[in-house]
DNA sequence: GTCGGACTTTGAAATGTTTCAGAGAACGTG
DNA sequence: CACGTTCTCTGAAACATTTCAAAGTCCGAC
């Protein structure tokens, strides 16, 4: 009867003896149907070896049951803390979760959206490339619901879930004024990025206002955010002119603190003794470096079970109202800004 | 006419003055329509905002358009590297490609598998938690195209793309015999892993053929393969008799390697002189450690890419013959195996 | 004019579910 | 025994697309 094909409900009702709606009720709502058939037509199924079609579930509901994530770059394992917090709120919440990498291109960004959009996935979480990219509205105005991860839109047609940055900059470098340093290094970059911006103003604002010169907080900037990068930087650091060298340096984030480590400590540099670095991000290698790395902490995970939790509201609560929840990043003092003897007490974590 | 509901190919052809099956032609067989026609269509289409529902068009063409990875685990960044090549592939193919993650519990990858199912993608790649779980051979039977990554099964009723790791173990030990190592650690674990069963198999085979006591290769074992074992199997080698202490360490994987690493370091020995190090897979971060990490190298992108085009065709050569790919590694020297004196050369890639 | 062929377009069937109004059955109550 | 309730089950409609046989249309050739 089944002739090879992959068996049908109807195919189950025929085996089971009943009709396709009492299938369909044993699968979606099981109190309904009397012990008695629920047992035969689970038996049924089990040998047919019956799976459920998602594509014609999905259609005749009209709900899916994914939610997606499109990370910006798969290589920073930042991004992959966040899509496990998204992950375990999917779980929770019975969904699976579509995870895409735009790769930091804004066309395969749109390739991506424009395949969930066709999938009707019940929400989109997104770093963008562009925050402020037009088909990001175009989503809203579709009435997907959207949560922008790990970055804020200028406009609040959106939900979205961030870390104050500012703050992040402030600590960062409050920290390195703390160990005594004078003259401080920012690295990062392109500029353009928000985050970027973000934690060299902060940077900025503690410094003067803790009375130091302008001069002495010297931006370095990079073409991305990458180890490649942090090298390089690390190279230019070397060649500016002694007197004008900074001992301490704070990066934009930990890629580029450890690219930086790697090509001071071969250039033979001691950290943090010659040279005192902080990242930003706090992932996982960071902790691990042969120097373990000082790091503004994100709430990684935390970021993205966040952000699920917004979505989920955006699909199924009428009344949703937007917000751009703000986390609060926190430093984790380690070994490449605090010297072995005037460590005190393990590193917080 | 709409009135909010998200229009259908119904509403363009209504639209556009054409029928149904005219709108469908526009999108699947262009060149059937003449040049007028599709044109009004098409701005049809743009006007009201048209998205193909990919679900209905999945139910009737009994085709979908994506690949699925299931990943061991999310925290290390071999699998990405690899889903990475996976999705070049997929985009060549314009497929979608679905990441999920079981984290090396078998719960979860039975769930993930479970939806894959139901959503009729066209085929699944998978680097399982146990290469010999009936569930895989449950989808062999079911037909749907299957690729085993990175590992291989006992039975060959399945495709697998995997690298000669008997060859990696011998290739690893080799190098440090030729650093004059008399004494060598061999770091992994649990050995239930068909890996690191293998890689110590071809660790102690040379080992042996050097002519050298299978007392100085001195098996180490650890519950996982993270950063974190890494470090305390470091602790474990600090606490051996200085007689018995090796002056080299095989790790299994990179991840081990750069948690004994930083271990090392941090106890005060220096990394290559008083222990070298050798990992395995060769990830990003191997390279970019404070002191670079030898490592054998996999092809990581490559893997997923020959794997996806395994499972490409399965999935539409009717006479397709499966087959188990096993690609070469390489050792890539680096300062943690090289002391600096005797280093000729920039590092192989 | 009419015929044949090439090119376009149409309309209905089919895909595998869910949903829902209503049909039956079973049962206690008056 | 008629009636209302409660509990199960049924069958048809609906979802948005693709496919395909068949119907139209156009055009040049005879």
């Amino acid at each position: 009867m089944l002739n090879g094909r992959t068996p049908s409900v109807k195919d189950v009702a025929a085996a089971a003896g009943v009709s396709l709606g009492t299938v369909s009720n044993v699968m979606n709502r099981p109190e309904v149907v009397s012990a008695r058939t629920r047992e035969r037509v689970e038996r049924a199924m089990t040998e047919l070896g019956f799976v459920r079609n998602e594509s014609a579930r999905q259609l005749r509901a009209g709900t899916s049951r994914t939610l997606a994530y499109v990370m910006l770059d798969g290589t920073n394992p930042f991004f992959h803390d966040v899509a496990q917090g998204i992950e375990l709120a999917a779980e929770d919440a019975d969904l699976s979760l579509f995870i895409c990498n735009s790769n930091s291109r804004a066309s395969r960004e749109e390739v991506h959206l424009d395949r969930l959009l066709q999938q009707r996935v019940q929400g989109i979480l997104i770093t963008p490339v562009d925050p402020a990219a037009p088909h990001l509205d175009e989503l809203s105005r579709r009435g997907v619901p959207l949560v922008v991860v790990d970055r804020v839109r200028g406009v609040d047609n959106c939900c979205s879930v961030a870390v104050d940055d500012v703050l992040g900059g402030r600590i960062a470098v409050e920290h390195l004024a703390e160990q005594g340093h004078e003259r401080v290094a920012f690295i990062g970059g392109p500029d353009s990025l928000g985050q970027v911006k973000e934690r060299l103003q902060g940077a900025r604002e503690i410094w003067s206002s803790l009375g130091r010169s302008p001069d002495d907080l010297i931006y370095l900037p990079t073409d991305a955010m990458t180890v490649a990068d942090g090298r390089s930087a690390g190279e230019r650091l070397a060649g500016l002119p002694a007197r004008r060298r900074p001992t301490a340096a704070f990066c934009a984030n930990d890629l580029l603190a450890l690219g930086l480590l790697q090509q001071s400590i071969g250039a033979g540099l001691r950290v943090p003794d010659d040279l005192a670095i902080v990242g930003f991000d706090d992932i996982e290698f960071a902790a691990a470096a042969a120097v373990p790395l000082t790091s503004v902490r994100q709430p990684r995970q935390e970021l993205g079970r966040a952000a699920a939790q917004l979505v989920l509201d955006e699909a199924t609560n009428p009344d949703h109202k937007h917000s751009q929840l703000q986390f609060t990043p926190e430093l984790v003092a380690r070994a490449s800004t605090v010297s072995r003897a005037s460590f005190s007490g393990a590193p917080r974590r």
